[in-house]
RNA sequence: GGAGCUAUCGCCAAGUGGUAAGGCCGCAGCCUGCAAAGCUGCUAUCGCCGGUUCAAAUCCGGCUAGCUCCUCCA
């Protein structure tokens, strides 16, 4: 396996500190708000990462946060009058339930930032001991970043003169502009508070990771992790101070390797909050099928932008109906085991940095070549077995194809419409039978105006929805 | 103002030194009563300029365009 390191901005072979397991962490959303498509993206990108790793036998150990105490979330709370919890429950349950539909495999631990409070308030005084961090006459604590030797060494970021050019005007009780606050003091009339030894407050967004890391991980006596992922937006200043807050913390790396997904545009412009062009799960879900949402989302590279336009999406899907008429092809039958070859292309290409191109043109290649063979000889029933786990390995894989292939062409019909449908196909057999093919041509017709195609095979006749 | 990324066929998109994968669309053929599906064949010299090299889409320099980060963000 190799993967690229946003750290070294390089690929590098993935050596991990535990010969066969992979320790990852996720950064998570926020949850004041419902998911888009970034987030889909995201989640989607890391997904591909451990379904490979668990295909090349490596025991995977992920954990995936939620930021569920935040100032957005407080202004949520002030917006709607709700509390914290009914808030963050809320969006943490939706969250689940979309990435459910997309296919996206569990973390094996999925830690709130509020079940975490005392891991990050022990990390906090620690760095205060060791004089790493300082705590303002206001109660605010900062990470001091001069205190860090390495710090800038993850994002590359932090340059000599930043603090001048840095378009944001910084104030406050920081020492230095590049300080980050740790924890924030309340107010008096703050409702999300916890108590610290320094002072009444909430946790700042970086402590959490580090905290949470430090926890749920063992590591070794230089890294606490694997890998460490995210959306690129995180890599300044979000992991670049997480690192340092864990370096200075205990001595060690927070993460042997750093990767970060690119970002999700809709007509070109980035998708974000303040320009208001949010494209939402739940929206897209209502609209499109989940598993040729996931698809589509999943085949471009997970480094490249991601410009979402329907109608790619919709020549995705017709990539992604050609597998599943394969499976109809060869659906009777057990699965023996993958084609050495193809099982061997597949784990190549995902092995280099998740190349789903490659691993995609692999599979469209497998799919040709197989329906060759078969339009050749339709009985090689070894070939159907191979085939079946072919598919079955691409489901394990990249998580889509393991649907039942007939009721994959016939999501949003209804009972009503397929009884329709069967009765126009009935009458149709008949006319052609007869040889009435004005009769047969025009059911056909009519069908075609349902957006419903239909083929006419050795075995029958069978339908698709568009 | 600073830092970085990207630029390959109509569209999406692989490819980090040796003469351009794959998908969608299109055209032709096979198959079909006709279709559809499936299969076969056909379609690019890689943003612009210059350099290095026997050889560059791939390395270097400049230019142009787009995007991102430096502020909450996946």
């Amino acid at each position: 396996m190799v993967i690229y390191d946003s750290a070294k901005k390089t690929k590098v072979p993935f050596v991990p500190i535990r010969e066969n397991e992979a320790s990852i962490y996720v950064c998570g959303p926020t949850v004041y708000d419902d998911a888009h498509l970034g987030h889909a993206r995201s989640a989607l990108s890391f997904d591909l990462l451990v379904r490979t790793l668990k295909v090349l036998d490596y025991k995977v150990k992920l954990v995936k946060n939620f930021t569920d105490v935040d100032d957005k979330i407080i202004n949520k709370m002030n917006e709607t009058g709700q509390s914290l919890a009914d808030i963050t429950n809320h969006f943490i349950e939706r969250y689940l339930y979309e990435m459910d539909c997309l296919g996206v495999l569990r973390g094996d631990i999925e830690p709130k930032a509020t079940e975490n409070i005392q891991q990050m308030s022990n990390m906090i005084q620690n760095l205060i001991d060791k004089e790493s961090a300082y705590l303002t006459p206001s109660g605010d604590v900062y990470f001091d970043t001069s205190k860090d030797s390495h710090y800038g060494s993850i994002s590359h970021k932090v340059t000599e003169d930043e603090e001048n050019q840095s378009r944001i005007n910084h104030n406050s009780e920081k020492q230095n502009p590049k300080d980050f606050a740790m924890w924030k003091a309340c107010s008096k009339d703050d409702s999300v508070c916890f108590d610290s030894p320094f002072s009444r407050g909430r946790p700042g967004w970086h402590i959490e990771c580090s905290a949470m890391i430090d926890r749920y991980f063992d590591g070794d006596e230089n890294y606490h992790i694997d890998i460490h992922a995210g959306g690129v937006d995180l890599l300044f200043p979000h992991h670049e101070n997480e690192a340092a807050q864990s370096r200075c913390a205990t001595g060690k790396e927070i993460a042997k390797y750093w990767m970060h997904n690119g970002f999700v545009q809709i007509a070109g412009d980035k998708m974000s909050k303040s320009l208001g062009n949010s494209f939402f799960l739940k929206d897209a879900l209502k609209i499109y099928d989940a598993e040729v949402l996931r698809f589509y989302l999943i085949s471009i590279h997970y480094r490249n932008d991601f410009n979402f336009v329907e109608e790619d999406l919709l020549s995705a899907k017709k990539r992604l109906d050609k597998l599943y008429r394969l499976k109809k092809r060869v659906a009777l039958g057990k699965a023996s085991i993958p084609n050495k070859d193809f099982k061997q292309s597949l784990l190549d290409a995902m092995s280099d940095d998740l190349n789903i191109s490659v691993a995609l043109s692999v599979i469209d290649e497998m799919i040709a070549s197989t329906n060759e063979e078969l339009d050749k000889n339709p009985k090689n029933k070894v070939l159907k077995k191979e085939t079946i786990a072919n598919i079955e390995l691409i489901g394990q894989l990249l998580g889509v194809g393991g649907k039942e292939p007939y009721s994959y062409f016939q999501i949003g019909i209804d009972d009503e419409v397929k009884s329709k449908i069967e009765a126009l196909l009935s009458k149709r057999d008949k006319a052609k039978k007869s040889k009435d093919f004005e009769t047969s041509d025009s059911i056909r017709d009519e069908l075609n105006a349902m957006d419903i195609a239909i083929m006419d095979t050795a075995d029958g006749t069978i339908w698709e929805k568009i």
